[in-house]
Formats: C-alpha cells, structure tokens, sequence
DNA sequence: GTTAGCATGTAAGGAGTTACATGATTTT
DNA sequence: AAAATCATGTAACTCCTTACATGCTAAC
C-alpha cells in the first residue's frame, strides 16, 4: 500500500511540477506528449501516485475555486506544486547515473529532464546507455552465431529489425555523447540549471 | 501466488517449446536472444512461470539423469516440453489479436512466433500495431502544436527521435503488409503451420 | 438535451523484479 | 583448486494496470 515509489512515474511528475503547478488531468497529458514514445499512463496509475507524493509531502495541493478540501461539497481542480523536500528529492533522483537510468523507460524519463540535471551526470548516463546497448548488440550477435535455434523468416525479420533499432539509438547517443563533449570543452555554454557546487555523487 | 499468468512468458515459453522440449537455463537463453531487442528477463521470472504452467498442465517435466522429482538427492536438468493441453492454449493465444497484441511487449513476441499464427491473424495483429502506432503519431503532433510546454533542447531532442523511430516502425510495417498482401495472393506460400479449418475467432 | 471532453478518484490484482540461496560441472 | 558458467529455485516486494464509479462543463 503506497509505499516509497521511485519508478518513472515519481520521477517525471516532480520533473514536470518543477517547472510549473499543475492539476492531474493537465500533468497526465503533458506526461503522454512527454514520454508517449515509449510509455503511456492512465488516471489509475497517475493519481494514487500523486496521492502517495502528497503523503510524502513532496507535493502540496491548491485547491482552486473552493479552497483546499475538495472532498465535501463542491468538487474543482486541484492544482499540485512541489515543495521544497520535492525539489530535493528531484535533485536526488536527477544525479543518480546507476543502472535504473540505462534501462529504457528510466533512460527515456531521465533524459527528458537533462535540462536539469548535472553535465557529468548526463554524460555518465549517455555512456551507461550506450554501452547497456552495446551488451545487446553482442548478445545478438552471439545467438546469430550459435545456429541450432529457430530460423523461420519471422523470427529473423525480428532481429534483422532490432538490431537495426540498436544500431540507430546507438549512433544517436554518439551524436549527442559528441555535442556534449563540444559544449563541455567551451565553457560558457549549458551547464545545467543547478546552482550548488556539490561534488560528484556516485550514486546507486 | 501464482493464479492464470497471460503475459508475454507464458506465449514465448509455450511458443520455445512447441519446437523443441528445454529446460529452464537454455530456454532463457533463447528467450533472451529472441527477444532481447526489447525484452529480458531473469531465473527470477522464468521458474516460476514454468512452475505455474506445469501445475496448470501445459507443460510436463521429464527429469534427465535421475528420474522425476529432482528436488530429493541428485540435481538435474529438468527438461520441460508441452502438453496437448499446451497446445492448444499456445493455439488459443496465437489467434488473439486484441489490442494486447499491438503494444510494444505483445506485439513482439506473438511477432516472434508469426511462423505458427494464421495469415489472417497476422495482417490483424499488423493493422493494429499500426494503427496504434499512428494514434501516437497523431499525439505527438498535437502536442508540437500547443506549445506552452515546454521546450528545452532535450525534451525535443527526445521528441523528434521518438516520432523518428515511430515513423520507422510504421515504414516497416507497411512493407511486412504489403508482402503479407503479395503471399496471400499468390497461393501456395506460407499460410502457416495450421492444419486446423476453422473460422476466424474474433479474440479479445 | 445529449454527446464529448474535463476532472478526480478507488479496489483488486496482475506481471514481473530483486535479492537471496544453493549446488553441479566445466574450464583454466 | 579456483573461477566461470551451468542449473534451479523462493520470498518479498514494486510498480503499474484494469475496471469501475462519479460528477461537472462546454459544444453541437
């Protein structure tokens, strides 16, 4: 029952709550134009999230047009801002650059808010995924090697259509592992929103 | 505990096994290989699906080596294979082109085993994916639209690669149904592995 | 005046994940 | 004889999904 989330879902809310308020209905759509490529989410998944962020205390409600409790009497929108321990937790969750920010959704969900985070932090989560890719890539190449599995022309179009899919996404992250480098060597160019001066968390 | 499992493991375990009997360690690896583009998965979630689908009959174990139970003495390879009853669901799942087939998971794996799926089926499972691919498509540029999101480089960045490799996915397609078209015209090629007459079952 | 979209929720549960535990067999 | 890889499993847990329930508000 509603214990310490920390899937994507955490993640992009306070990501998107960080950059203005919004109610539920508005986030969920913001959400699906965000991550609607690899990842989509219903009411049933989003409110009792925002539910369990409010128990937290990582987000507060303004309830407008009939102010705060909307459950007696009137019903209206309620708007969700994010609080100061929500600002920090989001500042936790965007240096973490361990295995959870290669994987496909918690990739996707991280980059989405890389404006936010730490140039260093980007990077290591760009080289993380793409060498996670570069497993597959292997992986892929060792089963076409060992032939005694299936070969049905299906099966083949399949992988023929993966590997191709990982070839790409692995040429995007050396553009954009590229483009970082250059905007990291001049100085003066985006080094994130952040103003501490922390030093580098490893992170899990 | 364990109550009617229908998600992609127990199609692409029934589906393994329909070609060959294996036992748990190699089955993971053909899984893996099979659908590593998009999909792992790990001991922790294969033996207990096997578990599940030998209590429910559509498997069998034949133990190598030492007799039946392993767990008593001696360990041993436990080689599963399927059950007539394993059959026919793997039947049942594989004529199922509901829109659990046309998500991303679904969609690959019944791919995967497109070799035992009625012609018909397939050009179903293929419209839908499509179709849903194209909604998103649809999604993502009303969302280009209204612009009071918002818009650093890296969310579009992430963008514009998502709607790329949709609009991939859709080229793709389009080529699949396209030579699905051709071979359904011309009689005498892969009609597929049936052998069974009847009509086409809705599914849901 | 009824459809479509806006808006908020809950209860039950499914599908797999993580972390752990153990032992056999092959390779070096 | 140490290390790698083969091989099988369990308990607890997480994160999200599905189906349902409700009511307001704007458009046609």
């Amino acid at each position: 029952m509603s214990g310490q989330r920390s899937g994507v879902l955490e993640l992009a809310i306070l990501g998107l709550l960080h950059e203005t308020p919004l109610h539920g209905y508005e986030l969920r759509k913001r959400l699906n134009s965000l991550l609607g490529a690899f990842r989509a989410f219903g009411y049933g998944s989003l409110y009792p999230c925002l539910k369990d962020l409010l128990a937290r205390g990582l987000i507060a409600d303004d309830a407008v047009g009939g102010p705060a409790k909307p459950l007696a009497g009137r019903r209206s929108k309620i708007v969700y801002r994010l609080t100061a321990d929500g600002k920090e937790r989001l500042e936790d969750l965007l240096a973490q650059s361990g295995p959870a920010s290669w994987e496909d959704d918690g990739f996707g969900v991280h980059f989405a808010f890389f404006g936010l985070t730490q140039a260093d932090i980007r990077m290591r989560i760009l080289e993380g995924r793409r060498s996670r890719l570069e497993e597959r890539l292997e992986a892929f190449r060792a089963a076409a090697t060992r032939t005694r599995e299936r070969v049905d022309s299906y099966t083949l179009e399949l992988q023929r259509h993966g590997l191709e899919s990982v070839e790409r996404e692995v040429r995007w992250l050396n553009e954009l592992i590229a483009s970082e480098r250059q905007s990291g060597a001049a100085p003066g160019s985006s080094t994130g929103d952040h103003t501490e001066g922390g030093g580098a968390t490893p992170a899990g």
